[in-house]
RNA sequence: GGGCGCGUAGCUCAGUGGGAGAGCGCUCGCUUCACACGCGAGAGGUCGCAGGUUCGAAACCCGCCGCGCCCACCA
């Protein structure tokens, strides 16, 4: 009998058996096995990211349910991989450039993306290595990467095809943009906060000299490139207006018309409302109702431009009083109010204030690819946990507009477009065309990339090889379970519920587990700048990966927030160590013997431990199955410590100590065998460090079968 | 403006029709031959407030108060 320390030491254990694992192709799934497929697709983390608490939950629960299944007789199969991330890489390499006083701009486009890529060669790997030292069962064999070949040629197909449908289409519309990252940004990707700002109301003169009309407005500024004033046409204070003209203060010879649009909400500010087509969503569709100008007054890092008269030049920030001063010196001024809380939209990567911006963009036509999406979670076909979730994705599915693809950035899949300068022709292809239609070889690919959403939303059949018909995408397509924080349900999930069934014809998954996002130790979110953030890798190499995990999975319930610290971890880990000292205590008395449980001769206690054991068996399996981890560990917990440690080895001990260990020997071996593999989900390490020591010579943990109750429970005392 | 969630022990939270619980913290006592990352004993809660349903409510229904989140083109 080998001796154990007194104490578990997780760091050799786990670097030891995780080589073992990789080696001996433990996490390989084969396409060909009789066994049903379990499959999960990881969500692919930001190829420029380390290892956080999000992830350490995301990941350990992923990795909970594939260790189980695979224990369960499954063909289970996890595929991992990182997504390019466009806008979050390329500002991590402007921002290293920058650094150098580099801007990309000098490099020029081919340069600076070479310059990622080797980034992404040098750091790109930092996440799937930390990812192991969680203990990640994955398949790194099928690991993938957005912008790999086969997936960049999966989002051409998807495109191309949506071209042909007629589900992409160009057009020029008010967009949200990132003057920061100056890019195009869809609706969600757009985060609303509330901003005290200020209300303007300001006075236009009518044409004619006969009067005038007042405005509100929040973003003054934007009055440059008015070219209209809105009002309802059921409001009578305004009727007679309807028809007349104003004149622009700083444009003398732009005359805005007064116009009746439904649009208008008579009950706010004034009940006018000053039309910026070029710079508000609503704005332009009235003014493309109306047939009035449409004047641009932004460069596109938010700068008056050249239509901006006097004030061209100016950033936004600095616009905004100063065109306050010059509409006060002509009197045109009435009112402010001054705080005024507003929502205002900020950029989601880097938190820029978002300015609406009229330009021409790819959009994805959603009503068409959202009638079938809709219909599989309400038939069930997609089943949301908890089903609360599947509410919030209805409520989204039912109210979505197009989706705002293209993105004004150099990393990311090129948008497969080319524009022919002979005929006008928009060519979408799947290979580089050299020549159009029209016999002219002059062709212009469109300079945009897609929104990385676009290739992530593909993600459950791109990694298993579509656009090709392989062995995987036929036995591993759909996937089973897709496990995900409720923050990414509409950027992510809903899309690939979308494409899925479009592209496969088949939902992508059957089940989707939302859990939350990890606060600290107090409830509140994690941040840098509150200095509360837990660094998982500390906790790793301070608990070991197993206190992590347990930890992780100990306090999390489908659906809600958990808040974690280094506390709770510390506390996993002494679980840990509880379980590695009594195993080491029976090992201990047994010696080499590994006596069988004897049904004959059990005591009054025998047959109370081995029905809670049946009981805990039973309970963890049923909690397991509809993800509520919590429930399912806190049975385990309590089973170990409480009742198998504080009370059956207890009363064991006389007869274990007298030598003839009677049935006590077999009732241990068995519990803790059972025990073992319980735990093995979500303690991969010490489970398989113990089990090599309980069963020597009976293969890993992860090839037992997944405990069974064997009814003993009305056998207890 | 709509929708969702939460309010249970000092702290953080499970529990959803019939025993008020866990982790951490706290008090007292233990170098007991698996474990001080431990053992034993213990203190501590009108389950936000008010009403209703029920034989029975922390849980179900209605209202109120407080907190949080999501969605939204009220300039």
């Amino acid at each position: 009998m080998t001796e154990l320390p007194k104490a578990y030491q997780p760091e050799d254990i786990e670097k030891r058996w995780y080589e073992e694992w990789e080696r001996s192709g433990a996490f390989r799934a084969d396409p060909a096995s009789d066994k049903k497929p379990y499959v999960i697709v990881l969500p692919p983390p930001n190829v420029t990211g380390a290892l956080h608490m999000g992830h350490a939950l995301n990941h350990s629960l992923q990795d909970a349910l594939i260790r189980r299944a695979r224990m369960q007789g499954f063909e289970a199969l996890w595929v991992p991989g990182t997504d390019h991330a466009g806008i979050a890489t390329q500002n991590v390499v402007e921002r290293d450039l920058r650094k150098d006083g580099v801007d990309r701009h000098d490099l020029g486009r081919e340069a600076f993306v070479e310059k990622v890529w080797e980034w992404k060669h040098e750091y790109g790997g930092r996440i799937t290595r930390q990812m192991r030292e969680l203990g990640e069962s994955c398949d790194w064999e099928r690991e993938r990467f957005t912008m790999d070949e086969g997936l960049s040629r999966a989002v051409r197909t998807v495109f191309v095809r949506w071209f042909d449908d007629g589900l992409v289409y160009r057009g020029l519309r008010v967009i949200n943009w990132c003057p920061r990252c100056t890019t195009a940004l869809s609706d969600i990707e757009v985060e609303h906060e509330d901003v005290a700002g200020e209300l303007v109301t300001f006075r236009y003169e009518l044409s004619d000299g006969s009067g005038s009309i007042s405005v509100a407005t929040t973003r003054i500024e934007t009055m440059l490139g008015d070219t209209g004033v809105f009002v309802h046409p059921d409001d009578e204070r305004y009727s007679a207006l309807v028809g007349k003209t104003v004149r622009h203060p700083f444009f003398p010879d732009r005359e805005l018309p007064i116009v009746a649009d439904e649009a208008v909400d008579p009950e706010f500010g004034t009940g006018a409302v000053k039309g910026t087509p070029a710079h508000d969503p609503v704005d332009f569709e009235m003014s493309e109702r109306a047939g009035t100008e449409k004047i641009n007054v932004f460069t596109e890092t938010a700068h008056v431009n050249e239509n901006g008269g006097r004030f061209a030049g100016m950033s936004r920030e600095d616009a905004r009083p100063a065109v306050y001063a010059a509409l006060k010196e002509l009197g045109l001024i009435e009112k402010t109010e001054r705080p005024y809380v507003h929502a205002v939209g900020h950029c989601y990567r880097c938190h820029t204030v978002i300015e609406p911006w009229l330009s021409e963009q790819w959009f994805v036509k959603m009503r068409p690819l959202a009638e079938p999406a809709i219909e599989a979670a309400k038939d069930g076909r997609v089943r949301f946990h908890p089903p609360r979730f599947a509410k919030a994705y209805l409520h989204w599915m039912e109210n979505l507009r197009d989706w705002c693809i293209s993105r004004q950035l150099w990393w990311g899949h090129r948008i497969p477009v080319w524009y022919c300068d002979d005929c006008n022709r928009t060519i979408a292809a799947l290979e580089d065309p050299t020549e159009c239609e029209c016999g002219s070889s002059s062709l212009r690919q469109d300079p945009d990339v897609l929104d990385t959403w676009f290739s992530s939303q593909l993600w459950p059949f791109s990694t298993l090889g579509s656009p090709d018909e392989t062995p995987d995408l036929a036995s591993f397509y759909p996937t089973t379970t897709m496990v995900t924080a409720y923050e990414i349900i509409y950027l992510w999930v809903a899309r690939m519920i979308m494409s899925g069934m479009y592209f496969m014809g088949e939902v992508p998954f059957s089940d989707v587990f939302i859990h939350g996002i990890v606060r600290d130790g107090e409830g509140k979110k994690m941040s840098k700048s509150l200095g509360n953030v837990v660094d998982p890798l500390e906790m790793i190499h301070r608990y070991g990966a197993d206190a992590l995990r347990f930890s992780i999975a100990f306090i999390t319930v489908p659906g809600n927030d958990s808040n974690s610290s280094e506390e709770r971890i510390e506390g996993a880990r002494n679980f840990a160590n509880k379980l590695w000292n009594a195993s080491r205590f029976v090992l201990m008395s047994l010696g080499d013997e590994r006596p069988e449980l004897d049904g004959s001769d059990l005591l009054v206690e025998d047959r109370w431990i081995l029905s809670r054991l049946d009981d805990t068996i039973e309970t963890a399996s049923r909690e397991l199955d509809v993800f509520n981890f919590s429930e399912a560990l806190h049975a385990l917990h309590s089973f170990v410590w409480s009742e198998l440690c504080d009370w059956y080895v207890e009363l064991a001990k006389p007869r274990l100590r007298d030598g003839g260990a009677g049935a006590a020997g077999g009732v241990l071996v068995h519990c803790l065998d059972r025990v073992l593999r319980l735990l093995h989900p979500v303690m991969p390490f010490i489970t398989e460090e113990l089990w090599s020591k309980l069963r020597p010579g009976a293969g890993s943990v992860m090839t037992a079968s997944w405990p069974e109750p064997e009814g003993r429970r009305d056998a207890g005392a």
